[in-house]
DNA sequence: CGCCGCATTGACGTTCGTCAAGTCTAGTGG
DNA sequence: CCACTAGACTTGACGAACGTCAATGCGGCG
């Protein structure tokens, strides 16, 4: 993991004038475009890279910022919020397949078919900056950083995706709730807040339904895991005591043979 | 799903010569060509995309394409021949995921950093189409299908670990079998292959790590869909007598409530 | 202040993993 | 051609992990 200096993620007040209204931040400027911008890019190529922003979207708290089935047009970088991603399966189940936040891209999804396949919807408050996908292609045509940073964004969902199997597919609870909170908390870190306090967005039912347990056994592997004296739990405020503990529970073997 | 005409998928006489040796075959003629390459090209960048793939190899049953820390360069195109992909956890536990025949495109974990993030291990004989990747991204800039046509593969991708997420996370043993199954018959269908007959080229316990089951069990649940008249299975010979059943079981909600 | 959604905890049941024994098949070598 | 073997597969008995159902607690918001 590409360590990243701490930043403000907070907009800052240029991009917010007293009068509430929302103006137009290029992404030179955007204290974020080291996670979702190729780096090194020349002066021309970066004003070029400020127009694939066309425009910035408010998602409210428990809005969506698309659902499967709608036209694709466009990827969404995240600047401020936090969104879950979640697949429906045609009996109504449904599964959720990501928690992204600042400086992720969403909506890849949508290209195969030109429809997303998924919904993405808002756990609080939240701000993307929309990038049509017909100008990506163009720009990635005209900047090679561009083209390989787009296909490295979309390669790093595929590893992570992969990840997610092997946690789905081989690990039992406490690994699964373990690996969770450290990823939760090392991308957080990563952009600049506690690497050992983090506050979660998301419901019980939600992280069930990420890691393939239901909302009961999320709630007991946190009070054991509170127990044993390696998280402290109130609610929705996690603090991790013991990362060390943590990351031997991820890394042990079910050896129980 | 597109379907596709059925072709026969052995190679042709004149690709291999009577003294073995392999002769070059342009992507413009391979039969495979509508599975990966983009449809309605010029003759033009018909020519050009020949280019892209610079030889072919041969894998051996067992061996490995690439394997989990090995240097990326290229994707690869599946020709001939059965593949798995799996990733391996730092205590060895190890996870399928996913099983890739002719005409897929394996390798994109490769694309993030510079290299291999899993294993591609051959379970027949195989053979594959190397494609430099900066072959691929060169030739994408000048061939806007072609850069269009990457970007749905890698987007593909993604959408099919959503399902695979959804089948991990959200349904249970009976529900997985028959899910692989009808997708592994359906793909081999648009392959020109029976749409009810298959001959499995994974032992149980692949098939068992790819759906985060023990073999034990998905040796049970054959035999019980065996015993339901739903299939017929003899060791790796497995022909799907009632296709409704086996759809109804992968929609029917876990309903016990 | 009261309500509602979220979270916790307990009791119980089901599913699936584990362990073990035994069978089948393909491949090998005499 | 058959015996032999190793690996794959099947089947059964048992138990652990986790899901289900239900009761209760807690906190935030109107």
């Amino acid at each position: 993991m590409k360590e990243i200096p701490a930043v403000n993620l907070m907009p800052s007040n240029a991009a917010y004038p007293l009068d509430g209204h929302t103006i137009r931040v290029a992404c030179s400027n955007c204290n974020l475009r080291e996670l979702c911008m190729p780096l090194g890019l020349s002066p021309e190529e970066q004003a070029r890279i400020d127009d694939m922003v066309v425009n910035r979207r408010k998602i409210k708290r428990g809005a969506a910022l698309f659902r499967n089935g709608e036209a694709f047009h466009s990827l969404f970088a995240i600047r401020t919020g936090f969104f879950k991603t979640c697949v429906t399966a045609e009996d109504k189940r449904d599964q959720v397949t990501g928690f992204h936040m600042a400086g992720e891209i969403i909506g890849l999804d949508g290209i195969v078919n030109d429809r997303h396949t998924c919904d993405a919807v808002a756990l609080e408050d939240a701000e993307v900056c929309v990038m049509p996908f017909h100008r990506i292609s163009e720009f990635s045509r005209e900047i090679n950083a561009l083209q390989h940073h787009v296909h490295r964004i979309m390669s790093r969902e595929i590893v992570r995706e992969h990840g997610v199997m092997l946690l789905l597919g081989s690990m039992r609870a406490e690994e699964r709730l373990a690996a969770f909170l450290l990823n939760l908390a090392q991308r957080l870190h990563a952009r600049g807040f506690s690497p050992s306090e983090l506050v979660l967005r998301m419901t019980r039912e939600e992280i069930g339904s990420y890691l393939g347990l239901t909302l009961e056994t999320v709630s007991r592997t946190f009070s054991k895991f509170a127990e044993d004296g390696m998280v402290e739990v109130r609610q929705r405020h996690v603090r991790i005591l013991d990362m060390d503990a943590l990351t031997r529970i991820v890394n042990q073997q079910a050896c129980n043979y």
